[in-house]
DNA sequence: CGTTTTCTAGAAAACGTTTTGTATAATTAT
DNA sequence: ATAATTATACAAAACGTTTTCTAGAAAACG
């Protein structure tokens, strides 16, 4: 059994008031009253109802977070940044993984909202642009981690189109005329359509023409990127290869990795690789993996700072929110100048 | 604004008490009644509180899972498994990363425990014996996976003595004399423990005599298992190099890829590599690497089912469920008969 | 000395549900 | 025809907090 406020209210002999008050400093309570109330409150180990509290002040100090495929480093890092925000605060996190399924994702949504949660941040996958309006004109709390829908929609995010064509334009630096790229499908999925605009504005740049031919957009990729990527592309890169291919992450470079060994190609002698993200496994890829950086822990560090602002009413100076990103140089692109 | 059952009453010209009866059906409402509330509740949207409601039946229907690094994948893929059964029974998760902190997690665990959850499912990780023997005593529901305390505390467990002895035994099989062991340091957790003794065991019964020279216990390593293993392991396996090497995880055989190839030996060919659990990555590492098979999803939900019966105070048969490993032969390990 | 502050603290309302206790009308059983 | 049951639905209590109202006593002020 656990002890309620009325407990050490009635063995301190005092009101339940003056014991909330005590507690919580929220008044004048004597000297004395007040030592014995924390010393009453000790001994019975009293831990105030959250639940309680919750009715109450209408808030629980709970978000909700919604990730596409928690076994994926990208969205696990993030949350790693959330969950280090939301700890100093005394915020907890509900987590729901959505799998890409966006009525899912809607429905948990709706059922979670001002009824349980005070906000939540939902982190790329789906394009469920009419729901995420409506929440906007709802006024309810809320953040996007890299899910590009509109500017005026609290979101952190990253420039995919320009460090897509960075990235081009670095493998053009290093000698490359014929540059493929590998994509899961992106219905409206703006963030990985950038990638992919970013990749051809990057060729145009460059002077190297489209090939359709290098280029594979795979569906049914979205929950294990490294098999579907590995199945798709192992076929498909059997002949007609580009000297380097960019994928729009590095779990499709390590599928990627597998097929081009598979098809007897060397990465990079044969072909040189660059991914997306910069996932902590793309170090210990072999090769290891050149790859574009995302921030991954500061997104969720600022999008749960964001969103504690948007709980709390604080004005949000620019909702778009756009980090750096960075080409990180490692060891599977070659130089063929 | 969020509409309360109140409004529904009102708006419905009935009293709150038979709203709430018609929407749960705990009592008879007429037909035509019944027919009006359903109408006007979803006019309004409503949705109950779940905060109230929480009050009322002192339940949110929440749990609380404590992982210790949720960027491994070994723990996301058991989360997975936790909220597929979580989630076919309207529970939510409130998702704890400790990074291996044990004070953090204690803390975290009295903080929300009665007061806020039903119930926790504590994965692998920590050694705190004596607050996990509290929480027994105290009759508090939860579930341990990976987490080997005592036989008498719901737990998920493989047999990891068992499972680690037959990696040597398979390894033996293939004809190698010397094998070699990488793993973290292991201050008291059983898991670890169990799994060197089960390599130590597997040595005698194959008569190969334990080479201190050939085993590597790295501090340090929890938190980020391949980065640690990269940088112990480089300079350990300089000289003196075992004919095959077995890894306490998956995790530290990725990193031990790493420092074997730039010490320029490669696997299979020169080293053999084995590991454990079986993560999705093992299978996209070149080459693809040899290990035994943890069925951590079926884990997930195995500790999810359990402490959904210790909430509902069904009775557990067995405390303690074993689940069948399985060694997943790949391309790591090179036969030398 | 009377009046205004300042300490101090209890009573009660409110948060939004669920559930128990009643109450009445309608139906069925005896 | 009367008693028992069934169908129907409202009022009120309870869950454990926080906060507003109210108010007495002590201290400061003029």
């Amino acid at each position: 059994m656990r002890f309620t406020i009325k407990d050490v209210a009635k063995k301190a002999n005092v009101s339940v008031s003056t014991v909330s008050h005590a507690l919580n400093k929220t008044r004048y309570v004597k000297e004395e009253t007040k030592k014995k109330i924390f010393k009453v409150a000790s001994e019975l180990q009293y831990r105030p109802s959250a639940i309680a509290r919750g009715l109450r002040n209408k808030s629980l100090k709970t978000v909700s977070v919604f990730v596409p495929n928690i076994s994926s480093q990208f969205f696990s890092q993030i949350l790693i940044g959330i969950n280090e925000i939301a700890l100093q605060n005394n915020y907890h996190i509900i987590m729901v993984n959505t799998f890409y399924n966006s009525e899912e994702e809607e429905e948990t949504l709706e059922n979670l909202k001002n009824q349980f949660i005070d906000g939540a941040i939902l982190v790329s996958g789906n394009n469920n642009v009419e729901c995420i309006k409506r929440l906007k004109k709802e006024g309810f709390p809320f953040v996007l981690i890299a899910r590009d829908i509109d500017p005026d929609i609290p979101s952190i995010l990253i420039d995919n189109f320009e460090a897509s064509k960075n990235a081009v334009q670095y493998l053009s630096s290093k000698g490359h005329k014929s540059i493929g790229y590998v994509t899961m499908r992106f219905s409206g999925i703006k963030t990985l359509n950038d990638r992919f605009l970013g990749y051809k504005k990057g060729l145009e740049e460059n002077n190297i023409k489209y090939d359709q031919g290098h280029v594979l957009i795979v569906d049914e990729m979205m929950i294990d990127e490294m098999a579907g990527s590995y199945k798709y592309c192992k076929p498909f890169f059997n002949n007609n290869i580009p000297t380097a291919i960019m994928t729009a992450t590095d779990n499709i470079a390590a599928g990627l990795y597998v097929a081009l060994k598979e098809n007897g190609l060397k990465v990079p002698d044969d072909v040189s690789v660059i991914g997306f993200d910069n996932l902590p496994i793309s170090r210990f890829l072999d090769p290891s993996l050149t790859t574009t950086k995302q921030p991954k822990k500061m997104m969720g560090h600022r999008a749960m700072k964001v969103l504690l602002d948007l709980i709390n009413k604080k004005e949000i100076s620019e909702p778009t929110i756009r980090l750096k990103t960075q080409i990180v140089e490692r060891d599977s692109v070659r130089s063929i100048i």
